[in-house]
DNA sequence: ATGAAAGCGCTAACAA
DNA sequence: TTGTTAGCGCTTTCAT
């Protein structure tokens, strides 16, 4: 049914030709008397030849493939990096293993079977724990680390200015009046956490306020955590507002704030973090920060070939910041009903 | 820096065996003497040595590599659907590509490159027009359909039972009394939006309705042209409930409808398609009709596997059944208020 | 149970 | 400019 594909020395026998010179013909290389080239041109088409690129990749000992290694590949922020840096490779003519990396198990054998197995050229790893956990990980291989702060500087990475976001939620909360505020973290383990964390207490100390243990609350990104984060919250602190450190918590926060009565944002002012699709579409439209996910996922694929294709170059680090949407779940303390 | 990798070849020599041997025992085919495989397990280990990936490739003939092409890699339905297929055929030894197709001619493209090229022992498409015009498909290699219906039984294909979704929400719609229904459709030119419009008519015909062309807006899926489609719906057709055939547009319809002044589900029921995440969060909480992407992801790998593992059986296809989710945007029509 | 020889389809290095 | 010769690192015969 399907025949043997031709290949190099098909074409060559029948263009008259050394293998060779049809290998320079499809590598588009100078050398090649343009007669030659038409004849073996000519035979390509009447073979309707296409070079196997395994072929290539063994040879060359490169395979032009890269991988992306995701905490998983549906939440909207990661999909949005894989999207972009797929298509930033692609147009330089690599393409991109998409892996889902939930544990660290899961990572080790992905690296067993993507790098030390050498299907890949490089890699980009989102979200890694870089405590040193991962021994296996080696600066050596091309490496683009994002939405963790690599330490040590031995591989390229992408970071959002969390801290900085952070920094900028608590602020506009501020800048509001409110003095009662919380904060929502994802899990503390993971360095965008602990750094948007920061970015809350520098702003609330700036600002002359001590940072006390109940007006944090670890939740785990999801809407039912926000929902009961808001409810630890409410009961241990009262505060007036919250900065939830992304915006299916804020969504979890407001439901949970309006089931125990209280109106958003009248009675509590809520911020979120992503500026998710359709936050606008929540009710009342959500007040977050904009992060440009696209742009990770570009500039990380950018390092990543930088790093392919000069090999001595030094490791590169981008950090993106982040813009504040103010919709409406935020307002100015009503003076009246403060607690 | 990098030390040349060691090769099945070096392990040999350090074991003592011919290199076939350390082939044999790193595919654990049974003809080793268990020595001889004591010895050469001991020489991998001590030179750490890894089997590359590629020459395997080269010499069988096949990659283990597969690629998912899909519209865009964002959308939750795709993203769910990817993940679920990548997951599974990591489980069975396989990678998957993932890549974004949003064009014919992107489309095109990668076809030469993965498929024409041998960097791919298989393809999962998603949503492909299946009219005939990708003239370079070809029914010869392993290609599993999602979300089109395959003309001619040529290609395997998972699907949701799109009619069927359509007549569930219709009728969920006329069950509640309502009289002036009206569909607001994805892209005609797909086959998803064609099935569930076609449900919708059944449903109504079904029971006596004729149905005219100001009852049905098209849209493209996005929340805005929910909005927009709402608008036009309700200059023409003034209706009690409307069917949009997925939740981003029937959140754009809620906001509409408020936008005019109507209460939602007091004045208009509004139903959905997707259950997005989150679906329960909104104001009010969405009805909808739930599809399962991530079974449909899966039973498409799983077809694939079979056809590249069995070339010989035919075609798989499944259609995957829809299931209502009822929440607060429909609810009966109250007869005071019909107009 | 093991080894030798011959490729897989291409590119790299050198020669002509 | 073109051809020749060797691989790349593995698997697949086919011997032994």
């Amino acid at each position: 049914m399907n025949k043997p594909r031709p290949t190099i020395r098909d074409v060559a026998a029948l263009a008259g030709v050394s293998h060779q010179t049809v290998s320079r013909v499809i590598n588009e290389s100078e050398r090649v008397n343009p007669e030659t080239r038409a004849r073996v041109e000519a035979a390509i088409e009447e073979l309707s030849f296409v070079p196997n690129a395994i072929a290539r990749s063994m040879a060359q000992g490169r395979t032009f493939n890269l991988a992306c290694f995701s905490p998983n590949l549906i939440d909207y922020t990661f999909a949005q990096i894989i999207e972009a840096a797929e298509s930033e490779v692609r147009q330089h003519g690599y393409f991109l293993f998409a892996c889902a990396a939930p544990d660290e198990s899961s990572f080790a054998a992905l690296w067993e079977q993507m790098v030390e197995k050498r299907r890949v050229d490089g890699i980009i790893v989102i979200n890694p724990y870089m405590d040193g956990r991962h021994t296996f990980m080696n600066p050596n291989f091309p490496t683009v680390i994002i939405g963790s702060n690599p330490r040590g500087d031995h591989y390229s990475a992408v970071n959002l200015d969390n801290k900085g976001g952070g920094v900028e939620a608590t602020r506009h909360l501020l800048s509001l009046g409110h003095q009662r505020l919380a904060t929502i973290t994802g899990p503390l383990a993971e360095d965008v956490s602990r750094d948007r964390l920061n970015g809350f207490q520098a702003a609330l100390q700036a600002s002359g306020y001590e940072v006390k243990p109940d007006q944090i609350v670890e939740g785990d990104w999801s809407a039912t955590s926000g929902y009961r984060a808001f409810q630890v919250l409410w009961e241990s602190y009262h505060p007036t507002a919250i900065f939830a450190q992304n915006d299916r918590m804020a969504i979890g926060v407001i439901r949970a704030a309006r089931d125990a009565g209280l109106r958003v944002p009248e009675d509590l002012s809520v911020i979120g973090f992503d500026d998710m699709p359709l936050a606008s579409y929540f009710d009342p439209p959500l007040t977050t920060l904009r992060q440009d996910m696209m742009e990770n996922g570009r500039e990380a694929a950018r390092l990543l070939l930088e790093s392919i294709e000069q090999p001595d170059t030094e490791p590169g680090y981008r950090m993106l910041s982040t813009q504040i949407v103010i919709r409406n779940t935020t307002q100015k303390l009503n003076d009246t009903e403060r607690r």
